[in-house]
DNA sequence: TGAATTATTGTAATATTTACAATATACTTG
DNA sequence: CAAGTATATTGTAAATATTACAATAATTCA
């Protein structure tokens, strides 16, 4: 056998791929969109995602190089969420596509929407608008990724400042678990893991007790 | 825009499915491969997979189809590990494949090898042999989600026969998590977990004192 | 200086995990 | 049938982790 005719009708997809990018702010956890400056679903908001490139792009490398190209976001880590490829989430035809999510510091980014992506946008997770294509599943998938995801590891950090918090961690806590701890059985548990570290610094220009700042030491947590 | 012929390279992939199936017997962890009569790497062994059908099928639906199709398996529960598609992956094209595993009991199923497998067979995790395409890299992703899953989930009675002693079930949770645990707190765990229940039943045909047998109980883990 | 606001801390009760070895029940053999 | 062989079954104390719960401390502001 050789390169069959016969598997001509399989070589016809497309895969793209998709990226929920959470941030966290003063207003809870975000997600990026991007609004859709072509079709399908011009003028809509979306995650930012596009088609693979079959040349020379693998989906992870695909999905550095889209978010970048959509929202100016250079250089972030991306985690594979899962594939999703019901028959009819594309317009165009079959397009599987491979959901992505990232963790970032919004304070450390800044947004420029590029190439199709009309505007790019940070919007509270729980004021999202109605998701075109398979987004609102894909989204939901992720937001459970997310939940599992920092019970087991720490990851909070890679959404806070470099400095931050121990209030600040908390609310993060409570923001992605969707449930409220607390204060001193939080502050026991964070410390006692050890995987931050006091800075000797505090907040200032605060117009009450300035708190200390604190800040992710991974030396700790490798073991 | 409509469609495009702007769009005609992306759409040029092909999609697969792997199935990476696990099951438990007295030689510890098996995995199922097939024996591939069929170009690329005809004449070896590999993880049942094949090509999707764009017309009609998506992801999950092929990969259960695909298990039937080449081993016998039928209505096997499939889960998506996660996608595969580096570019040198497979030697016709671009195909991007999507990772499924399941476990199954071993006891309840007969192996017949079809369509262009040759053979169905299972093999103990540790004695496998070299596999093609990335299938190396794609069940070690699957042992380390299985890790994950059962230390989180009652999932270790899919191995195991309806009726299963502690020791097997001790066994299993050996096997899996690659170390052993004390006789006597595995069983105050487990027992306190409360999703098994004794059924009254012993072993016989044993040689020496009978263990009770046990079974899943579903009831009490929906909580 | 007192009011307002948020930060920080301890302790007792309960639950879970860990470490550790003796006894029980079957079959087999002489 | 008694002794030997093989695996099954069980308890307890110490250490650790989790939970519930409220008073005091450090700032700024009026």
């Amino acid at each position: 056998m050789g390169l069959d005719s016969n598997l001509k009708p399989y070589f016809q997809a497309a895969v793209s791929v998709d990226n929920v990018v959470f941030g966290f702010d003063e207003n809870g956890l975000n997600v990026l969109l991007i609004y859709r400056g072509a079709e399908p679903f011009r003028d809509t908001w979306a995650i930012p995602g596009d088609l693979i490139n079959l040349k020379d792009e693998t989906p992870d490398s695909s999905a550095v190089k889209v978010l970048k190209n959509l929202t100016g976001l250079d250089k972030v880590y991306m985690d594979q969420i899962r594939t999703f490829g019901s028959l009819g989430r594309h317009p165009y035809g079959r397009v599987f596509t491979v959901a992505y999510f990232a963790l970032i510091k919004i304070q450390d980014y800044s947004l420029e929407a590029a190439s199709w992506a009309e505007r790019a946008e940070w919007f509270p997770i729980d004021k999202l608008p109605d998701l075109p294509f398979d987004h609102n599943e894909i989204l939901s998938y992720a937001k459970d990724l997310l939940k599992m995801k920092i019970r087991r590891q720490p990851i909070g950090f890679e959404l806070l400042p470099k400095y931050f918090t121990l209030t600040e961690l908390q609310r993060l806590y409570e923001a992605i678990l969707e449930k409220e701890f607390d204060v001193r059985n939080f502050r026991k548990k964070i410390l006692s893991m050890d995987f931050i570290s006091d800075t000797g610094l505090k907040q200032n220009s605060v117009t009450h007790r300035p708190a200390k700042l604190y800040k992710y030491n991974s030396r700790k947590y490798n073991k």
